[in-house]
DNA sequence: AACAACCTCAACCGCATCAGA
DNA sequence: GTCTGATGCGGTTGAGGTTGT
């Protein structure tokens, strides 16, 4: 590495000048107050102008897991754990692709959920997965239990991932989904058909 | 009542990807 | 085509709360 140090030294001063922690209900405020001049895009902008000492990313993620209009937070039903446990099956650890299928929650949210709720349930239930650590767990889903799925639902004539009452076509709209996305998506697609 | 163990969730970190120059 | 800064994502951490002994 040929970093120099008087940019590191710069790099770490700047770090600490930056307020970390749990944010105030002040800081709040001026975020929402920023967003609400300059849009929840430019989040160099917004974390200058905020006037708050902290970074892009914080600000960022401030306001999408929390100051965003139209979170839920909590009670989690359910429905949505139900669908959540179908989505996780088929995309693996991608929280944020689910989190679009689950209007009002977040990733982190969702990943939180997860981690301290389903995986445990799944492992007592054993009804899922077997044999495989939390850990691999993620990276498995995406093919493995991809086609577990793919023979179960086979089996059942296909009926059952419907069984709670969300909307099919919604649900497979990737329209809005990024270039890379759609392009796991259609893999995914071949791969079942496969 | 006191302490330890466990749980939850907000926030941070590092990396990957994207977009513009 | 390359570089650089911005953005987004998933994994991880740690503070605070809850439960068990």
């Amino acid at each position: 590495m040929a970093h120099n140090s008087a940019d590191e030294s710069v790099k770490e001063k700047a770090k600490k000048d930056l307020n970390r922690g749990a944010w105030t209900a002040e800081e709040d405020r001026k975020l929402a107050e920023a967003i609400n001049t300059h849009g929840s895009k430019q989040w160099t902008i917004i974390a200058k102008k905020a006037g708050l000492k902290r970074c892009t990313k914080s600000c960022r993620l401030r306001w999408m897991n929390y100051l965003r209009p139209n979170i839920k937070r909590g009670n989690i039903s359910d429905q949505e754990e139900d669908l959540i446990i179908r989505l996780h099956k088929l995309l693996g650890n991608r929280w944020s692709l689910i989190a679009a299928r689950l209007p009002g929650r977040t990733d982190n949210e969702i990943k939180n959920y997860w981690n301290s709720h389903l995986s445990k349930k799944k492992f007592k239930q054993g009804t899922v997965i077997e044999g495989i650590s939390i850990k691999e767990m993620g990276s498995k889903c995406d093919h493995e239990t991809v086609e577990e799925e793919n023979t179960q639902s086979s089996s059942s004539g296909g009926e059952d991932t419907t069984k709670s009452s969300f909307d099919v076509d919604d649900f497979f709209d990737f329209s809005n989904e990024k270039p890379s996305t759609l392009e796991w998506v259609t893999k995914f697609i071949e791969f079942s058909d496969a």
